[in-house]
DNA sequence: TTTAATTCCTATCTGGTCAATGGGATTAGA
DNA sequence: TCTAATCCCATTGACCAGATAGGAATTAAA
């Protein structure tokens, strides 16, 4: 399951999708979405070190997506907020760590099974971006480009 | 992620699978698998409860498969230990709970996104039992009967 | 009948993490 | 200068996971 966190912090992207590149208060966001203003600022802060988001200060500031919303995935925001998609640390791709109780891994039956499901959420949440969850069958040509290619983005 | 407990508890039931059929003690699944005795007589407890084994007490006693191994699959013990399959509950099947934060369900473009992936990974999990994931090919009459079928067992 | 080996039951501890809040420093536009 | 925003740091409270302890109940073999 996903933190409250990691929650808030997809609703809030896709609040900002839908900006369509415009700028937005945490305020407004966060009575949008009804999440707590103080901790959305916190969880705002993670977004931005994670480079998904970008902020000005003083009036008038706020905040924006750093990309377009189609060259941002699930993937990416669930990762940066609560880490590896998959059900074991030794069934990750990008967050791998070795069972410690395991003799040996490539024998390890539950391994195989679970590596099995963490390639088909996988498959889903780093296909899905925030255009395409939005309904806009609209992907820019340079998404439809890195998306078809073998390009590390699309890797788990 | 899975907790510990579920892991050891996976780990247990493919121990036990492995038995075909036998009885094993506690401490013995515990000493193969590398796993806290004491914690792993709680997990067993959690699993009887749950229909999944079934024990004998005293002298020569010890824990079985209640079922065929390919009559379990790793959904039904992922489910009894701990929960939902899906990233949220407001996207699972057997676990559904409303978010209190979202106005309209039917309409939030993120629980569409994650009930797609729950559906995958519950396609996979709830396909894979005890005996495919031991390489058997050799499924049960009845089993490939129910699996077949539109019982509630292949529900997600 | 004793003994040994097992499951079973209840209670407890400890550390860590999650969710959220408070108070103020910094920045920038009007 | 005033206002309104992001930013930074610290802390709180609640909760739960992981694990352990000690012993009661049960059963079969010796």
């Amino acid at each position: 399951m996903l933190s409250q966190r990691c929650k808030y912090a997809l609703k809030a992207m896709v609040d900002l999708a839908r900006a369509s590149g415009g700028s937005r208060r945490v305020s407004d966001i966060a009575e949008q979405e009804n999440i707590p203003r103080k901790f959305l600022e916190a969880i705002m802060a993670d977004l931005k070190k994670g480079l998904l988001v970008a902020s000005a200060r003083g009036k008038l500031g706020g905040y924006r997506l750093s990309r377009p919303p189609d060259l941002i995935t699930f993937g990416e925001i669930i990762r940066l907020i609560d880490g590896p998609l998959a059900l074991l640390p030794c069934a990750s791709q990008n967050f791998y760590r070795r069972c410690e109780d395991c003799e040996d891994e490539t024998a390890c039956v539950l391994r195989r099974v679970l590596i099995d499901a963490r390639n088909e959420v996988a498959a889903v949440l780093d296909r899905t971006t925030l255009a395409t969850a939005l309904g806009g069958s609209s992907q820019s040509q340079f998404a439809a480009a890195v998306l078809t290619d073998k390009s590390p983005i699309s890797a788990g």
